[in-house]
DNA sequence: AATTATTTTTAGATTTGTCTAAATTTTATT
DNA sequence: AATAAAATTTAGACAAATCTAAAAATAATT
């Protein structure tokens, strides 16, 4: 079956926040969407007749099987496409986002299958997040937060939640960003702050705060 | 200004109409973008509004040189993304077209430049048809049709016009598309045929016919 | 439990891009 | 020149996706 942008978008956002919510409410869809909830309900019962959603009239709603499965798929596109753009073009991490958004909704799917080779079959997007395979299947990694990483072992940035655009900064400065390598040196108990070795460059120190949202990996 | 899929959808079409017929008229618009005259005069009047457009009612339209710089963006961008697809992806040449058609409507100004640039600055795409710089320069290419190439000139092939499905496999057979090196050995005057050496390969004979239809240029 | 507040849905309108059918204008033919 | 044919436009309708305003259902509060 073929989705219109707007129903691929409503997908999208509602694979999102059930993720973190589990069911989803109109309200919350419409602020995602920045739209208004008569249109939410409106577009839900397009979707419910596609057969993409679990909905009680006033209860709440998640996507089925079936709309996972489409969400899974413009997931795919989307982190594709900001790899190609972070990786091939040269764009910074926090403009690909936009650009993707329109990308996603190119319905090839040869395409996307040619690309992922192209881009020599990535797992991870620029942010960090897991790209889904053809089958919708979503590549788990043990990541840990920065701030609970055992001393001296060397480990990978795999993804920076909070994108707070002055810490994005502070972290850029320090030439911390997906897929640097590094190591704690040092711990302060006082105020959880680190002490970080970054490969190939001096120390630097981070608050607990913002290791908070600096996620690793290491094999 | 911005503009719908729909809008530059319309305005490609009567741009590349006006290429051949000086000026447009309804049904051959119609035809070209399958759809029905009404639905031609009612985006006419859209894109009149958006003074993209010399028109005279009842009489014919054309674009004016506001038009004629959004269209030659969408084909620049059409070509950019065609020559992604076949350089880069690896796709065949005769299926770039389709997947284009939604590409070009991407809108991002910096993707583009940037895609140029990762491109290599191309100047043709992959049916040969020259790619229009920012500026919606199109690059003049003194090219000469294969018929009238002089005998043991090296030539370069920049295009094959009329893609009869057959024709392109004999000439694919032959080793010869766009961007192959080749020579005009003799000219048999009493049916135009040719016997053509393509670099590193055995020398091959193509009927008049088919020469007519390839487009050669040389430094 | 009754009332108030919040959430969700419905009813009806709007915009964009399309359509059919009919009317109008231009072009071709007898 | 009158009539027939073709091309073009208008009028009115429709589907998709949105909106506002009001109604209905649920949740929270007194």
């Amino acid at each position: 079956m073929n989705f219109t942008t707007s129903e691929e978008n409503y997908i999208k956002s509602i694979y999102h926040l059930q993720q973190e919510t589990g069911t989803v409410n109109t309200n919350s869809l419409a602020a995602e969407m920045q739209t208004r909830p008569a249109s939410v309900t409106d577009m839900l019962k397009k979707l419910r007749t596609k057969k993409l959603l679990q909905y009680e009239r006033y209860k709440g709603f998640k996507l089925n099987d079936n709309g996972k499965k489409i969400a899974l798929g413009v997931v795919r596109k989307h982190r594709l496409w900001e790899f190609f753009l972070a990786n091939k073009l040269g764009f910074e991490w926090d403009k690909v986002h936009a650009i993707a958004e329109e990308l996603e909704h190119v319905s090839s799917k040869e395409l996307i299958e040619r690309l992922e080779v192209f881009l020599g079959n990535p797992s991870f997007d620029p942010h960090g997040d897991p790209i889904p395979d053809s089958n919708g299947k979503i590549p788990q990694l043990k990541q840990l937060n920065l701030s609970s990483l055992e001393l001296n072992q060397n480990a990978l940035v795999s993804s920076v939640t909070n994108q707070n655009p002055q810490m994005l900064e502070m972290l850029k400065h320090y030439g911390i960003g997906i897929g640097t390598e590094l190591k704690v040196m040092k711990r302060f108990e006082f105020d959880g702050s680190l002490e970080i070795k970054v490969l190939k460059k001096a120390a630097c120190i981070l608050s607990e705060q913002v290791a908070k949202n600096v996620f690793v990996h290491y094999d």
